[in-house]
DNA sequence: CGAAAGATTGACTGAGTTCAACTGAAGTGG
DNA sequence: CCACTTCAGTTGAACTCAGTCAATCTTTCG
């Protein structure tokens, strides 16, 4: 993919900027260079579910294409970045000609069944107290590199955001991230929170509570 | 895939029989001949989520041999049915052999990661109600010929596992399945439920309710 | 027929949603 | 440089859906 991708000119994409819309017909799909890209889905009352956060190095908007409906996602840049764009016919090329792709595209997609898997059984077993606790681990363990190669201790997420990712109201998400600042396990301005104790952080992601 | 079940020799599952446990390394996948698997989730406390219900033509188990990750799941026979066991060697064969049958897997897959996507964004927007009748629709769409070719209309499903496929209480989908009753939507005696107004389910399993 | 498993109902409780008002930081234009 | 809009973040209070516990009732099956 990495390939493919240098081989090809990346586009600009701006903070907030829609790369595709829920329900457009897929024309062709992106491999992210730099930037994270989130890919959430919409009810019918406008509620967001963040259903992934693609970085470096991922592909998006590839399902829509294989399975040949519109796209089940809206992808919108959380940060500015390139993609690389891959029309339809390129990669059905690329897929024949190298099968070993193939099996990269299968093990990646049923690794990304399986984290969806686990969320969904999370998702009503364990409390909104918890699943807070696990999604900041988790943006802070794959936080990125800040554009000059610094890793920052801190992540940048709106609170909407965080809340659409575990699936609360924002005012919940606030609140219990008052909680984590309480015990000084993060700490927060605006939407850059910073980590301070991953330990607790850990504690609380373990049912229950 | 059914080239390779009808060359194997399939072996008999009883219903209510463990075909393989979460968190058992993977030494083969199977391929559902008849009968119906539920796979699922059980978290510390012992409740089961069930992430999907594999029928007829369905691939079982090979998530943890792509993945080289012990089985995420444990996978339970609904009722009899015989299974056909593919060897990880088999596989791998086959999969190298012919290139077609890697971009079914992937497409299967990715069909499973977009539902199960979609089960996510419900899970937390959607109420239990509106679940529990989408869930009806389903299971009574997909239910399968009852061994004489006969398509009956009702399902067989035993509370608890309704409940742990909509992940809720077993005691609210009792209720909730209650409310289905009374207005003759569905009628049910044991875990034999008869699906008779499924427009009255279609129009509940709209949100909101 | 009787035990064991599965289904049902009621009462109580609490986590999380909703609505609504308020604060504060960040622009923007006069 | 300051009033003015705007948007993100906070906080409080009322409400409600769904979970838990516990006591039956029913169906299934040996």
């Amino acid at each position: 993919l990495k390939q493919v991708s240098s081989g090809k000119t990346s586009t600009l994409y701006r903070k907030g900027q829609i790369v595709f819309h829920e329900g457009s017909p897929p024309l062709a799909c992106f491999c992210v260079y730099s930037g994270r890209v989130k890919l959430y889905r919409t009810d019918l009352d406008g509620k967001h579910q963040i259903v992934s956060i693609a970085g470096p190095s991922d592909l998006i908007g590839h399902h829509a294409l294989w399975l040949q409906k519109p796209h089940a996602v809206t992808a919108q840049m959380l940060e500015d970045g390139y993609l690389c764009v891959i029309e339809r016919s390129t990669l059905t090329q690329l897929l024949e000609r190298d099968s070993g792709l193939a099996l990269e595209l299968l093990k990646r997609t049923t690794q990304e069944l399986e984290d969806t898997q686990a969320r969904l059984a999370d998702r009503s077993h364990r409390s909104a107290r918890s699943r807070l606790a696990c999604a900041l681990l988790r943006l802070w363990e794959s936080r990125g590199a800040d554009g000059k190669g610094r890793t920052p201790d801190h992540i940048l997420v709106s609170r909407q955001d965080l809340a659409d990712l575990i699936g609360t109201a924002q005012e919940t998400a606030i609140r219990l991230l008052a909680e984590l600042k309480e015990i000084k396990a993060v700490s927060a301005r605006g939407s850059r929170i910073t980590v301070i104790r991953p330990d607790l952080l850990r504690e609380r992601s373990e049912p229950p509570y």
